[in-house]
DNA sequence: GATAAAGGGCTTTTT
DNA sequence: GCCCTTTATC
C-alpha cells in the first residue's frame, strides 16, 4: 500500500492526530496520499470508517476516492462520509429537520427555480427587470451567503435606489423559498452551518461522531464551507486539508485562498508538508506550466519538478478564426485516432466557456470522432425531464408551488396563461395556495372556460391518484412509469409539432429517466430510497452519473470542471485577450482599469489547463472570432507572451494538419505511462 | 387562446 | 446565428 510514496507523501499518510496541510502541487499524488492516508486509518489504526468524513469539490472526486478507498482497504464501505459539502449539509439537514423550519420532503429549488421567483419579486414590486435583471439580484444573494457578509456590505451595494434596498429583497426571496418548504443551492451550507452554530447540543452529536477530517480542493474553500466544517470539529482537529494555492479558481464564488494560507494562524500547531514532484507531465510541460504561473507575484514560490525529462515541446497554433482552430483540433485529434496509441478518452479539448465548444462539436462530427461534452448539457435541465420531475417534486411537496404552476398545463389542459395568472391572483390575495384554489376550482369565483375547469379536475384527480402510490416504498419507478404513459407526452409533443428526430430525443430521455429512477430504487445499500431520496440525489448529483458516456471518446470541458483530472494529449483552445483571460475578469465596474485578482484567478486558469496534460500540450488562438452572428478581431492572449519561447512550436497559417508519421513520431511517450 | 412574425438577448466559470 | 419571448392578427 505504501509502495512508491515519496518522502513527504509518506510523512502526510503517518502524520497522526492533529492539523495537517498538505500543499500538494499539480499531478503530485495527492489523491493517493488522502485515500492511503484514510486507508491506514481504518486498516492499520483501526478507526472505525463512521469516524471519517471525507470531503470533495465535485460528486465525480468523491465517487473516484470511494473506488480507491474499497481497492486500497479491500473493504466494503459502510458508515465513511465521502462526499460534497452539500451533500454533507443536505444530510445534517435531513438528520435534524425538527430544529429547523423545514418539513421532510423540502425541494431544492435550481437555478432556474431561482430566477423564476426572483422574476416573480420583479412583479410583485413592478420593477423593471432591465435596470436590475435577475441574475444580479441572484448573484447577490450568493454572495452574501456564501462570504457571510451582510448585504449592505457587500460590494455595488444598492440601498434604496429601486425603492427597496438589497435587505428587503432578500427577506421577500427567503419568504418565497420558506412558503414553498424549499431551499436553495446555497442553503444547504448555510442552514446547517446555522443549526451548528445555535444548537449546542446538535454541535457536540457531530463533534463527537466524526473524529478524522479530510478537505480536498482546500485552497477553494468558502468561508461558509471553511466555518461549517469548524463547527463539525474539536480538539485536536485532526484535520488534513489538501490544496494549491496556484490552483485556486472559484473566487467568484466566494472562495478565499487566504484560508489556505493563514492555515498556521487558524491551526498554529499545523503541520505542514510541501508535495512538489509532479508524477504526471513531462518537465517541458512543468516548465511551461511553471512559467505561465511565476507572473503571479501574489503567490508562494514553489517549484514543480518531474522525473520525466524528455518531452515534446508545446505546439500553438494561431487560427484564422473560430472554424479553422476547430478544423486544426479536429484533424489532430484524427491523426490521434488513426495511430491509435492513445485511447480518444486521453484526448481533451479545454475551453474557458461553455459555449466555445459548439464550434468542436461540428468538425469532430463531421470527421466522425466520438467526444462527450462535460457538463454543458446537463441532463435534468431538459424540458421534458423536468416537466416530469415537475410532478414528482409536487408529490413530495405539495408547497412547491413552482412545480404546481409548470404541470398545470403540461400536457394540455386548456389552461392558458391568462386563466393562470388569474388563479394565482386570486390565491395571492386570498393567502391561498394555488393547490388550495384547485381543491374548490368548483367554488372558485375566477372565471373559467368548461374546459380549463376540466383540465383543472383532471389535473387534481390524477394528482390524488398517484400521490398515495408513489410514496409506498418500493413503488416509485413503477408508479411514474404509470404517470408517465398517462400523461401521453408524445401525443404532446407531436401537437406541438416537434420534429422525429426531437421527439425520439425526448422519448429516450424520458425512458432514461425512468430507468435512472428503477435504478436509484433498487440500489438502496440499506438506506431508504423513495421520493425524497431521489430528488435530493438529482438536485445535488448534478452532470456526472454517466459514466459510460467517458469510455473511448475525446472529453471536451470547461477549465473549471478540468480541475483534477489528466489527459495525455490536451488541447488547450481560445487562447484570445477576452476569452482567457475572460473579459469580464478585465473590466471593472467603474472604469477601465484591470482588476488584479481577476486577472490572476484567470492565469490560474491557464495554468490549471497546461497541468492537465500528460505528455503532449497543444495550445490554439483565433486571429477573428465569431460572436452573436458577426467576426471581430481578436488578439492572442497575454498570456501566451509568458511562455518561453524555446518551449514551444509555433504555426500561425491556416495549414495543413501534420502528416500521420510526425503525430506517431509525437506519441511515443504513451506506452512508458506509469498511470 | 392559437398561430405566425418580429424582436432582443445571448457568452463566464459550478455545487 | 439561434432561440426564446413578446406582439399582431385571427
Amino acid at each position: 500500500m505504501y509502495e512508491g510514496l515519496n518522502s513527504p507523501q509518506r510523512e502526510a499518510v503517518f502524520h497522526d492526530d492533529g492539523p495537517l496541510l498538505v500543499l500538494a502541487g499539480a499531478g503530485s499524488g495527492k489523491t493517493r496520499v488522502i485515500t492511503t492516508r484514510i486507508a491506514r486509518l481504518i486498516n492499520e489504526c483501526g478507526v472505525a470508517q463512521s469516524k471519517i468524513l471525507a470531503v470533495t469539490f465535485t460528486n465525480k472526486a468523491a465517487a473516484e476516492m470511494r473506488e480507491r478507498l474499497r481497492n486500497l482497504t479491500g473493504k466494503k464501505l459502510r458508515g465513511i462520509f465521502v462526499g460534497t459539502f452539500h451533500s454533507l449539509g443536505l444530510k445534517i439537514l435531513k438528520e435534524n429537520i425538527e430544529a429547523t423550519q423545514l418539513r421532510t420532503g423540502f425541494s431544492i429549488q435550481s437555478a432556474e427555480d431561482q430566477l423564476a421567483i426572483v422574476a416573480e419579486i420583479h412583479r410583485e414590486y413592478k420593477l423593471d427587470p432591465d435596470a436590475l435583471p435577475e441574475k444580479l439580484i441572484l448573484w447577490k444573494f450568493s454572495e452574501a451567503k456564501n462570504t457571510g457578509l451582510p448585504m449592505h456590505m457587500l460590494p455595488g451595494y444598492l440601498d434604496e435606489t429601486y425603492g427597496i434596498g438589497w435587505g428587503s429583497w432578500f427577506e421577500r426571496y427567503q419568504e418565497f423559498l420558506t412558503n414553498m418548504n424549499s431551499v436553495d443551492f446555497d442553503d444547504l451550507l448555510l442552514l446547517p452551518r446555522e443549526l451548528l452554530n445555535d444548537h449546542a447540543e446538535i454541535r457536540e452529536k457531530y463533534q463527537n461522531h466524526w473524529n478524522y477530517y479530510l478537505a480536498d480542493e482546500f485552497q477553494d474553500t468558502n468561508p461558509l464551507q471553511f466555518e461549517f466544517l469548524k463547527l463539525l470539529m474539536k480538539e485536536p482537529w485532526n484535520l488534513c486539508a489538501v490544496g494549491d494555492d496556484d490552483q485556486a479558481i472559484y473566487g467568484w464564488r466566494g472562495a478565499d485562498v487566504r484560508i489556505i494560507l493563514d492555515f498556521k494562524k487558524k491551526f498554529p500547531t499545523a503541520k505542514i508538508i510541501a508535495l512538489e514532484q509532479n508524477y504526471r507531465s513531462t518537465q517541458v510541460i512543468l516548465d511551461l506550466a511553471n512559467a505561465a504561473i511565476s507572473a503571479n507575484l501574489d503567490r508562494h514560490p514553489k517549484k514543480l519538478w518531474s522525473a520525466l525529462k524528455e518531452g515534446e515541446p508545446g505546439f500553438v497554433y494561431y487560427a484564422e478564426n473560430t472554424e479553422r482552430e476547430a478544423v486544426f483540433v479536429a484533424e489532430q485529434i484524427h491523426g490521434i485516432q488513426l495511430a491509435a496509441k492513445v485511447p480518444l478518452n486521453e484526448v481533451a479539448i479545454l475551453m474557458r466557456t461553455n459555449f466555445q465548444s459548439r464550434a468542436f462539436e461540428e468538425q469532430l462530427r463531421a470527421l466522425q470522432i466520438p467526444y462527450h461534452v462535460n457538463g454543458a448539457y446537463q441532463f435534468y435541465d431538459r424540458k421534458e425531464i423536468r416537466d416530469i420531475l415537475a410532478y414528482l417534486r409536487f408529490m413530495a411537496n405539495e408547497t412547491d408551488e413552482r412545480s404546481l404552476i409548470r404541470i398545470t398545463n403540461v400536457p394540455h389542459r386548456n389552461i392558458g396563461d391568462t386563466t393562470l395568472k388569474k388563479l394565482i391572483e386570486y390565491a395571492r390575495a386570498e393567502d391561498l395556495r394555488l393547490w388550495d384554489v384547485f381543491q374548490d376550482i368548483e367554488t372558485c369565483p375566477v372565471k373559467l372556460t368548461a374546459a380549463a375547469l376540466a383540465g383543472v379536475m383532471n389535473l387534481r384527480e390524477l394528482i390524488v391518484r398517484y400521490k398515495s402510490d408513489i410514496h409506498r416504498p418500493g413503488n416509485l419507478g413503477k408508479t411514474l412509469t404509470a404517470l408517465v404513459q398517462d400523461l401521453n407526452l408524445e401525443a404532446e409533443y407531436i401537437r406541438e409539432g416537434l420534429d422525429e428526430i426531437k421527439l425520439n430525443a425526448r422519448m429516450m430521455n424520458i425512458r432514461e429517466l425512468i430507468q435512472g429512477i428503477y435504478h436509484f430504487e433498487s440500489n438502496t445499500d440499506g438506506e431508504n430510497h423513495g421520493i425524497y431520496e431521489y430528488l435530493h440525489f438529482i438536485s445535488i448529483m448534478t452532470n456526472d452519473n454517466t459514466e459510460d458516456n467517458t469510455s473511448d471518446k475525446v472529453q471536451m470541458m470547461t477549465l473549471h470542471l478540468a480541475k483534477g483530472l489528466e489527459f495525455h494529449t490536451v488541447f488547450l483552445v481560445g487562447l484570445e485577450e477576452g476569452i482567457l483571460p475572460h473579459k469580464r475578469s478585465l473590466e471593472t465596474e467603474e472604469d477601465n482599469t484591470e482588476d488584479p485578482t481577476a486577472l490572476n484567478e484567470e492565469r490560474r486558469l491557464f495554468y490549471v489547463g497546461i497541468t492537465r496534460a500528460k505528455r503532449r500540450l497543444f495550445l490554439s488562438s483565433c486571429l477573428t472570432r465569431r460572436s452573436f452572428g458577426t467576426e471581430f478581431e481578436s488578439e492572442p492572449s497575454r498570456f501566451l507572451a509568458e511562455l518561453p519561447e524555446d518551449l514551444l512550436i509555433t504555426e500561425s497559417v491556416s495549414g495543413q494538419p501534420e502528416s500521420e508519421n510526425d503525430i506517431l513520431a509525437l506519441l511515443t511517450g504513451f506506452n512508458s505511462d506509469s498511470d
